[in-house]
DNA sequence: ATTTCTTATCGTATATTTGCGATGAACGAT
DNA sequence: ATCGTTCATCGCAAATATACGATAAGAAAT
């Protein structure tokens, strides 16, 4: 059989993978364009703007620190978030990466593109 | 309290959001991988590319096609995917669009950025 | 010290995802 | 008609994700 199984993911696929899943709920991309539109925003700006409870956009808040998409440091009672544009810019290269690689391998074998 | 909580989420936002879900799997994005390189491809040779049992990766083939980011047609016993250009295309096209907003957005606002 | 405001965390419930073995369906070859 | 190949689907188990009310923790204000 000489399966190759044992060829785990490399650190790109996981790298992509767990940021696609960060992005992959519609709360969380809209948190991440409101705080790319406020700078600096307090957690409860943010529930303001979505249709959930406080409790769930923190636990998405969480979801997005985890990644370092984006940074909350508590100031007084209320905790400040903000966009890590490092991350973020990282994060679109290496989507970019990706999906340049793709389109590019497509049009260098897809000869017979049946359509 | 006036909560706007109705404002759903929109289009575009269930769209980016549920693209990521299909991409937020190693052995999606291996996959779309193979397929870029491969143009056509059997189940089979994915099955033997992957860490994972065949009734696995025929449901991560299955997401992929729930997206419309690949396609399956049956060939005799055999199942040929191969890669969606167009969808591909517009997947990435509204990541780009997404993630330059938010890029634009960022530079317009941060200005006190204490980094 | 008590109250108020803001947010994180704890439970808890439900739903979805992931993974795999087993089964079944479709086809080609014998 | 039977066999082997290929793949999708079913059934099940375990792990994650989603959502929210209730509670706790922190600081500011009284």
């Amino acid at each position: 059989m000489a399966k190759a199984k044992t060829d785990e993911f490399t650190g790109d696929e996981f790298f992509l993978s767990d940021t696609a899943k960060a992005l992959s709920h519609p709360a969380r991309i809209k948190i991440l364009k409101i705080l790319a539109e406020m700078d600096v925003c307090m957690c409860g700006e943010i529930v303001e703007l979505l249709p959930l409870a406080q409790a769930t956009v923190s636990q998405h808040l969480k979801e997005l620190k985890r990644v370092g998409l984006i940074k909350g440091e508590i100031e007084g009672p209320k905790t400040c978030y903000c966009i890590n544009t490092g991350a973020v810019k990282k994060a679109y290269e290496q989507i970019q990466k990706y999906f340049e690689t793709i389109n590019k391998e497509c049009i260098r074998s897809c000869k017979t593109q049946t359509k």
